[in-house]
DNA sequence: ACAAAAGTGTTCAGAGTACACCCATGT
DNA sequence: ACATGGGTGTACTCTGAACACTTTTGT
């Protein structure tokens, strides 16, 4: 038995937790997740999400941040507790139970392209999700519909924009998040009430002649809708 | 090391895993929960939830059923896993985190007095929470607000209810579970057109002279709200 | 002048909310 | 006859949903 548990814990037989993390972002106006290959046996070469052990010295939530840091160099992301992986046989080099997050972060931060290809990461789309090792792939459908049951109530699409986007780019994230088609001017109506937009005097001309105007976010009513909840049931 | 992990998990520090659950159930039109008297050191004697180590041969879910069986001899019960707690000095016995899960029960049912009583559990009432043990009571405040929130989009409050009951109690439940008045006119209105009570051709003559019809659930309808949502925003 | 994306308003239906009185019955 | 809880209906407001045309500007 291992010395650092008191006696009266002597008898139960101690076990190992994983911390798996899906992270989303959107490229090409797409909702992905990235993906790697495996680096441990067992099932090494598989494709699989990113994790780690826990460590003793860490509190589970510690071990999630550190592997985020680890493979974006970022860090205060966006991310949410998902679940516990418990089953006795899930892991079959031993019994590990996995508790997995998911993290929403914004792809056009510095650094972040580099630190994903120096990690052989790959950004996969969501609506073809391959065959991952273990359970991966139960939590990844797991955490998609985490992420669209979240995002009706919740402000936290713009977690995945970059800094200044236009419009049609925040459409075109939640189209992706829902996964159908969303009215463009209910979207704009709504959106454009809500607060949570600031107006920048600049344009985006790279999409149109036209051009079209960008905006950031109000972090302050970002921050009360975020508690007190919202509707963007598109 | 343990000799049921692979070789490469060898140099993973192993930790213990306990499950802990938040019971509700309904009293004198109150919602409440079951605490304990905790028996193991450390902190033997003072108050806390009902939980377990997960064991070496049992899925976390399985705990989490083993636990409620033993207390309440029911099976099938209404589960749902709330969060991982896993912060590193949360239990000073050890490193052990914690996943805990609540549960709706029937509390007309059979034995279930009998075996609350036996293992010295006590229905408090949630709006005065009691100091409990470790991180306990943040565990019951996560609770409440995670079945609030269900509850509204879920048809979860009849889980709490007896075989058979009147409108006046459930809609006592759902003012419990909120914790503010509802109007009456309005919750019969909805809950009638929702195709979840099958009206009874007696009444409860307990509460009143005129006596009050009783109704039962729609299993179908209900399982079929439960998949698709059902606002309950009172 | 035209192509290509950006931007803009109105109408309709359904749901939530507020609100006050009569009913049935045992004593 | 009356006290007690049970039961009922209507009007208003707000939100979501459907839907088509004009504007700008680089080429």
């Amino acid at each position: 038995m291992t010395k650092y548990l008191s006696p009266q814990y002597e008898d139960v037989k101690p076990l190992l937790a994983a911390v798996d993390c899906i992270i989303f972002g959107v490229q090409d106006n797409k909702l992905k997740l990235l993906i790697f290959k495996r680096e441990v046996e067992p099932l090494a070469g598989c494709l699989s999400l990113l994790g780690s052990f826990v460590k003793i010295e860490e509190s589970v939530e510690e071990a999630a941040e550190r592997i985020l840091f680890e493979l974006t160099g970022l860090k205060d992301i966006y991310m949410e507790q998902l679940h516990c992986y418990g089953a006795v046989d899930r892991d079959p080099g031993g019994r590990v139970i996995a508790i997995a997050y998911w993290s929403l972060i914004r792809v056009d931060q510095n650094h972040l392209e580099f630190n994903v290809r120096t990690h052989e990461a790959k950004w996969i789309s969501i609506d073809r999700i391959p065959e991952l090792v273990l359970d991966h792939r139960q939590m990844v459908e797991m955490a998609i519909s985490n992420l669209r049951e979240k995002a009706r109530f919740r402000p936290i699409g713009f977690e995945l924009m970059p800094e200044e986007f236009t419009l049609g780019q925040l459409l075109k994230v939640y189209e992706a998040i829902f996964g159908h088609p969303i009215d463009d001017r209910n979207f704009r109506k709504k959106l454009l009430n809500s607060g949570l937009l600031i107006p920048l005097p600049k344009k985006d001309k790279s999409t149109s002649r036209k051009g079209s105007f960008l905006f950031k976010f109000n972090q302050e009513t970002y921050q009360k809708l975020l508690l007190e909840g919202y509707s963007f049931g598109f």
